[in-house]
DNA sequence: CGCCTGGTTGAGAATCATCAACATCTGTGG
DNA sequence: CCACAGATGTTGATGATTCTCAACCAGGCG
C-alpha cells in the first residue's frame, strides 16, 4: 500500500505539530474510556505509560493477529474493524470499536494478538503497554479492577453477539446492530438517530453472520417500512421504536 | 423441583465428611485451573481463600443471571452449563465447563451475574471469592496476570465460537464441538475418543445455534459415514481425521 | 404398567445463500 | 473537468440448508 499522502503538513516520522498529545485528563473521552475516581498522581502515573502515535489512515493496521502482544489501545477517534481468520482462511469480522472503548484483550491469554485490527477511517489510537499497565495495576487497585471490568464487558458483549447469531433472524441482527452503533453514539454525545456507519455492508454482514446482499436486502426493507432513511452508509433512525420491535423479532409486518 | 435424595449418607447441611477439602496442592486438576509458579507462601494464601462446597447435584445451580457477583469458580469434577436469557425470553447456552476449568468472569463488570450455571451432573465446585482474590493479586504479580489470562482466553474461546456460528454449516458446528471436547477430555488425560456427553441434545444445538433435529441429523449422519459411533450420550469418535475434515468443511461426502 | 422426558426420523416450508445483472460511488489520470 | 475502472452496493431469480411440524421410539421413574 502507498504512503499516504502527506496532506496539510501533516508529518510522517510519528511527530507532528497537531493535539496527539491531549492528555487523559483534558480528553473528553476518559469518563469512557477511564471511569475512574483516581487520585491526582494516580492519573498522572497512568497519564505517563499512554503513548499516543500519529493518526491512522484508513486502512492501516494498529496490530495482526499473531504479533507479540504487548498493548491494548483506546479509540480516541475515528473507528477500527477487529477481526480474524477461520481456519479456512476467510474473514470473520469480531467488533467494532468507537471512541472511548478499548481494544487488543484477546492478546493477553496467549501473549500474541487473537485478532487484527485496523482502523475503518482517519482514526486517532491511544496505545496503553501492557506490562507497565499491569505494574501499575498492583500499585493502584482500582485500576486494576477497571481493567478485568473492561475485559468482563468483552466477553459479556461476545456472549451477546453469540446470542445474537444463534437465535435471532437477518433482520433482527442488523437491526441490533444499529440500536447498539446509536446507542454507543449517545454515549459520546452524538446523535442517536443519524449517524454515518463507517464500515462497509460486506463488514457488517460478516460481523453478522449475514451475506451482503442479505444486509442490503434489510435495509432497504426496512427503509421501504419507515424505519429508517438509508443513503448508502448515511443512516438515520426514523421510528426508533419500531426499529426496537424489529430487533426483538416483533415487527409486525 | 423436589430435593435431591440423600443417597450414600450425603449430608445436605453444607458438611459432610468426604473430601470436599482436597486443597489445591493435591488437586491433580492444579496445573490446568492454577498454572502458576508460584511461591510456596503464595499458594497457600490463594489456598487460604478458596471456599469448597458440598457436591451440586444435577440441575442444581451455581449461580444465576442477575444475582450479585461475589466469586468465580473452578470446577473440580461434573461438569456445568453456562447460560443466560435473550430478551425474547428465550435460553441461551453460552459455554460448558469442565474440571479444571472456570467460570463465572461475565459477572466482574456489572458486579452481577450476566449468565446463570448450572450443574449437568453430579459436581465440585471451588468458590474463589472475587474481592479476596482481587486484593492477593496485587500482591501476587502473577496471579494477577493468570486471571487477566483466563479471562482473555474466555474473550479468544466466545470468537471462536463466534465464527463458528457466524460462517459454519451444521456439520461444522457439531464436529467442531466434538474435537473441543475431545481435547479437553486430553488435557485431563482421559479418552480424547470416547466420552460421555453431560449435556442434552436440546443443549447442544442451543449452543451451536441449531435445533434438536437438526443436531440429531448430524449425529445420526456421521454416524452412517464411520466418524462416529453414537449411543445415546456415549460418543467414540471412530475416525478422527475424517472429524476433523467434517469441522472444517473439506469431507468428502 | 404407563407416563413423561428426551431422542430420532420424515415431509414440507421458510429463510437466507448463491449466482447474475446492473447501478452507483470513488478516485485516478487524461 | 470529464471519462473510466474498480470497488461497492442494489435487486432479482433460483436453490440449498435448516427450521417447523408431526409422528414415533426408547428409557427412566413413579
Amino acid at each position: 500500500m502507498a504512503e499516504p499522502s502527506p496532506v496539510a503538513g501533516e508529518a510522517r516520522d510519528g511527530r507532528c505539530h497537531h493535539d496527539h498529545q491531549v492528555s487523559c485528563t483534558s480528553c473528553r473521552l476518559a469518563p469512557l474510556c477511564l471511569p475512574l475516581a483516581l487520585e491526582t498522581g494516580d492519573l498522572e502515573q497512568l497519564e505517563s505509560i499512554i503513548q499516543r502515535g500519529r493518526p491512522l489512515q484508513k486502512g492501516e493496521h494498529i496490530y495482526q493477529e499473531g504479533q507479540a502482544f504487548t498493548s491494548v489501545y483506546a479509540v480516541r477517534a475515528g473507528s477500527v474493524k477487529a477481526y480474524r481468520y477461520a481456519d479456512d482462511g476467510s474473514e470473520q469480522v469480531t467488533g467494532f470499536y468507537f471512541p472511548g472503548e478499548i481494544l487488543g484483550m484477546d492478546g493477553i491469554s496467549r501473549n500474541r494478538h487473537a485478532s487484527s485490527a485496523l482502523a475503518l477511517e482517519t482514526s486517532a489510537i491511544c496505545e496503553i503497554p501492557f506490562e507497565r499497565l499491569n505494574e501499575l495495576s498492583t500499585r493502584i487497585p482500582s485500576l486494576q479492577r477497571h481493567f478485568f471490568q473492561l475485559m468482563s464487558q468483552e466477553i459479556t458483549e461476545d456472549q451477546e453477539l453469540i446470542t445474537l447469531l444463534s437465535k435471532h433472524s437477518a433482520d433482527q441482527r442488523v437491526a441490533a446492530l444499529l440500536l447498539s452503533i446509536s446507542a454507543r453514539n449517545a454515549r459520546r454525545k452524538l446523535s442517536a438517530t443519524a449517524f454515518r456507519l463507517p464500515m462497509s455492508r460486506a463488514d457488517i454482514g460478516n460481523y453478522l453472520g449475514l451475506t451482503v446482499e442479505t444486509v442490503s436486502r434489510v435495509f432497504s426493507r426496512f427503509q421501504k417500512l419507515g424505519l429508517l432513511s438509508v443513503d448508502s452508509k448515511e443512516i438515520a433512525i426514523a421510528d426508533v421504536a419500531l426499529l426496537r420491535d424489529a430487533a426483538s423479532g416483533t415487527l409486525s409486518t
